[in-house]
RNA sequence: GGGCCUGUAGCUCAAUUGGCAGAGCAGUGGGCUUUUAACCCAUCGGUUCAGGGUUCGAGUCCCUGCGGGCCCA
């Protein structure tokens, strides 16, 4: 009978003849210490007595008086990951985020030990006693007195062989956040990683804001938008693919260093290295150019890296990856030379370009611009090569239509991508101010739009007018965030460093609808 | 978009050339007062992803679809 079906059936009976004694699901509960806290507490007074055998000797010596163990006495809460029961005693694991704790369960002690019959793997429990080391040698609480706090009413996943199957860690990631603690380190380095960003750019005293998810024009990047539609206003907009547009509106405002972490959306691919949606960093810092724009990114990779790890360098499986600054730096012409044997300038049409990498068998979609055929050079001869940080300068403006042109060489741009592990980490420019310039490039992305490049970037009008306001040379910095964090964990798929990645839709996971009980509407 | 692999109990995994779908954990009942992957005895549990085909007989072979993974573009 133990389908799962059945599983839950039985919980749920559980849950009943805990709810027909008092509460399974109290709103409160008295938390004296975590289990990391607690464990420290029983060390503590070891050493003070002088090892873990006087401190036994002090408890069984106090065993008798009224009050022996105030300093010992604990309230613990958390999930029961580990059930061993024998008889008249009964061992317990309680995890909760800080680590784990055994609990002590004596018949003998506790008026209600019969309901540990009631209590399953994955319950919350709210446990007090005093703190002892076992015969074994582990720190463990002799329960004086416990409640369920939370009952859980289905099944969790085997305590030791830890949940496998990916595409449940990747659908319900609770369940791989329970059974799998590399998952729940990364989440937690994750948090580290983009609180160390934040610290670094407000220790630059960045001025952090946020800016528009909604947008008229979807601009400041190549990538299709995905659309919605506002209802009142009857009007599509579309979700932002890049922070660009508008933090740079704020440079035309007045602000001179400013940055934004925020979700952008891009309506491609889903893969272990494309998420639809993603996490990105942005910063503009006015009166620098690309080259401060890179020392910073250097500065930024060591520190982050090294706060959350203690040293810039990160395993990849066979390399290490060194964030340690300063980073290689080539030129994009000199990369494609080198890794490629080309040099772009002996191409200078779309027909040219186009021969030489069907001549290299190096696909492209029909129709490619000029710029997108030497992207796909790029990406076949040169990426997958950066495997320590390296940072690709000075770009081609077909390429790069917001950045600035070089002074002595209007065909290439002053900007920088940051390679590692062949994945583009970040992207930076000394931006565009020159109004009249940044509408021309604009309108020529227009007329690729309208000949057919769906990447093509969209003209924002409303920006145009902005920068001829007048916006202060600055230099600009897009870090994808998720990428980051792949690169500083070790981890290889965007997946394992993204909680809730975008899958292909499943049927839904079903929920208990029993007619067991009416349901109770509960108002919000 | 292409190639390869994959989907079996709540979880982790078996199942010989096509021959009665199994084990461990979890669950249930019993025993066990310092265990820790607790242990011992007993026991329950299956739309083998879905649909079709071949066959006396399909988890296994073939086709289609769906989901997932890896590699390539």
């Amino acid at each position: 009978m133990p389908s799962e079906q059945e599983l839950i059936a039985q919980r749920l009976d559980k849950r009943e003849r805990l709810l027909a004694q008092g509460d399974a699901y109290p709103a409160r509960v008295a938390r004296t210490h975590t289990t990391a806290e607690a464990v420290a507490t029983y060390e503590a007074f070891e050493v003070e007595r002088g090892g873990p055998e006087a401190a036994a000797e002090a408890i069984a010596a106090l065993a008798e008086s009224s009050d022996p163990f105030h300093r010992l006495g604990v309230t613990i809460v958390g999930r029961v990951t580990a059930q061993r029961v024998m008889g008249k005693a009964a061992f317990l694991d309680l995890r909760d985020v800080s680590g784990r704790i055994q609990l002590h369960f004596r018949r003998d002690a506790l008026p209600d030990f019969g309901n540990l019959d009631l209590v399953d793997l994955g319950d919350f429990l709210e446990v007090s006693g005093t703190l002892f080391r076992t015969r074994t040698g582990e720190v463990t609480v002799s329960v004086v007195s416990w409640r369920v706090i939370t009952k859980a009413v289905r099944p969790m996943p085997d305590a030791y062989h830890g949940l496998t199957d990916v595409e449940t860690r990747y659908r319900q990631r609770y369940l791989d956040l329970i059974a799998n603690e590399r998952s729940r380190e990364i989440a937690f380095q994750r948090a580290r990683i983009v609180s160390a960003v934040r610290r670094f750019f407000l220790d630059r005293e960045f001025v952090e804001v946020e800016t528009p998810v909604l947008q008229e024009e979807a601009g400041g990047a190549a990538a299709r938008p995905f659309i919605t539609h506002h209802n009142e206003l009857n009007r599509d907009l579309f979700m932002r693919i890049s922070l660009e547009l508008h933090l740079k509106r704020l440079l035309v405002g007045g602000f001179e260093k400013v940055f934004e972490i925020g979700r952008v959306f891009r309506n491609e691919g889903v893969s272990f290295r494309h998420n639809p949606e993603f996490t990105l960093l942005e910063s503009y810092e006015a009166y620098a150019d690309y080259n401060d724009v890179a020392r910073m990114v250097e500065e930024l990779l060591a520190s982050v890296a090294t706060s959350v790890l203690g040293t810039p360098e990160v395993q990849h499986g066979d390399h290490v990856v060194s964030l340690r600054a300063p980073f290689a730096r080539i030129t994009y012409r000199d990369a494609l030379m080198q890794h490629g044997g080309i040099d772009y300038k002996d191409y200078p049409t779309t027909e040219t370009l186009a021969a030489l990498a069907q001549q290299r068998h190096v696909a492209f979609a029909p129709g490619a611009s000029w710029a997108t055929i030497l992207d796909a050079l790029v990406s076949e001869y040169v990426e997958p090569k950066l495997i320590q940080p390296t940072f690709l300068m000075d770009y081609p403006t077909a390429l790069s239509p917001l950045a600035k042109k070089k002074i002595d060489d209007p065909d290439t741009v002053e900007r920088f991508e940051l390679f590692a592990l062949g994945f583009e980490i970040a992207n930076a420019y000394s931006e565009l101010n020159d109004p009249v310039d940044q509408r021309e490039r604009m309108e020529e992305q227009a007329r690729k739009a309208a000949a057919g490049d769906e990447e093509a970037e969209m003209m924002d009008v409303d920006f145009l007018t902005a920068l001829e306001h007048g916006m202060p040379p600055a230099g600009g910095l897009g870090i994808g965030i998720d990428r980051l964090v792949s690169l500083i964990t070790g981890e290889h798929s965007l997946r394992e460093v993204i909680l809730f990645p975008a899958l292909r839709e499943r049927a839904t996971t079903d929920t208990i609808h029993e007619d067991r009980e009416p349901t109770e509407d509960g108002g919000a």
